[in-house]
DNA sequence: TGATGAAGTTAGCACAGGTTAACATTCTGT
DNA sequence: ACAGAATGTTAACCTGTGCTAACTTCATCA
C-alpha cells in the first residue's frame, strides 16, 4: 500500500469541521421549517443543546455564507443555496443511517455513528454505500 | 424507530472534535517514534501541514492531558496511556481502511475517508465492519 | 571556538464555537 | 394598555486551533 500524503488530508479534515456544523444547523432549519411552518432560534438552541446566543451567532455565519437569511427577531430562513445543501445532507444521512443497519448494528448506534460519519463521506464511499444497501434488499432504507 | 434525542448526541460530536486531533497526534508520535526511534516538533509539523507554533501548543495539550512527555528542545514520547490510545486507533484505522477497500472504493479514496471516518465509529460499528471484511476473504487488509 | 542554520519557544493576533450577564424586543393574557 | 414571560441581541470572556514575528537554544562544521 502506497503511503499516502497526510497533510492535505489533514488540512481538509480541518476544514471539513468548519462545514459539519454548518450543515447540521442547515438540516435541522429545513426539519423545523417543514414541521413548523417557521424555525426560530429557540428551536435550533433546544436541538443542539447550546445556548440562543450561539445560534444567533452560527445563524449569523450561515446567512454570511449565503445558506440562510433572517431579520431581527425574526425567524431564519433557508435561501435556495441552503435547501439544497439541505437536502443532499439529508439523503447522505439516510444513506449512511441505512447502511449502517444493513452492516448489521443495532439502530440506535447507527443514528450516532451516522451523525459523525456522515459529514466524512466521499461521493464514492456514499455510493458504495448505496450500492450495497441496494444489494441487501433494502433493510433499513 | 424511536426518535433519538439528538441533543446528547450533538454535544457528543462536539466533544469528540476535542480528541480527534489528539488521537492523530498520538498515532502520528507512534509512527515517527517506530520509524526513526523518535519523534520532534518538526516531524509533526511536516506531518499535519502546521507550524511548529502549533505543534508546541499541541504536544503541550497532550502533556497536559497524559498521552505525552516532552523537555524543553527535546523529543516527544508517548506515556503508556499514549501508546495504549496509539495502537487502539491505529487498529481502528486499519480495520475502516480495509472495509472500505472491501466495500469497493478505490484505495485514494478510502485513506481520506478513513482519516475522517475513524474518529466517529463505535466499537459496534467497528466490530461489524470487521466481520465484513473478514466475511469478505480479508481483501484490503 | 564561534558562526550559522535548524529547531524550539514565546508573544500576540484571528477565527470558530462555547459560555454568562445584561439589555431589548415581541408576544400573551388579564 | 400594560406586566411579565419568552425570545432575541449585544458585550465580554474562555478554550481550541490556526497563524506570523521575534527570540532562544542546539548542533554542526570550518
Amino acid at each position: 500500500m502506497k503511503k499516502r500524503s497526510t497533510t492535505n488530508q489533514h488540512v481538509r479534515t480541518r476544514t471539513d469541521h468548519a462545514t459539519e456544523l454548518a450543515e447540521d444547523y442547515v438540516e435541522a432549519i429545513a426539519e423545523f421549517t417543514e414541521k413548523s411552518g417557521t424555525c426560530r432560534g429557540v428551536d435550533l438552541a433546544t436541538q443542539f443543546g447550546v445556548t440562543n446566543v450561539t445560534v444567533n451567532r452560527m445563524v449569523g455565519r450561515l446567512v454570511r455564507d449565503g445558506y440562510a437569511t433572517t431579520t431581527p427577531y425574526g425567524p431564519v430562513e433557508l435561501t435556495e443555496k441552503g435547501r439544497k445543501l439541505a437536502a443532499q445532507c439529508r439523503r447522505r444521512h439516510e444513506i449512511v443511517f441505512s447502511f449502517l443497519l444493513c452492516l448489521g448494528v443495532d439502530s440506535a448506534t447507527a443514528a450516532i455513528d451516522a451523525e459523525g460519519i456522515e459529514h466524512h463521506v466521499s461521493t464514492d464511499t456514499l455510493a458504495a454505500m448505496k450500492a450495497f444497501v441496494k444489494n441487501s434488499g433494502g433493510r433499513g432504507g
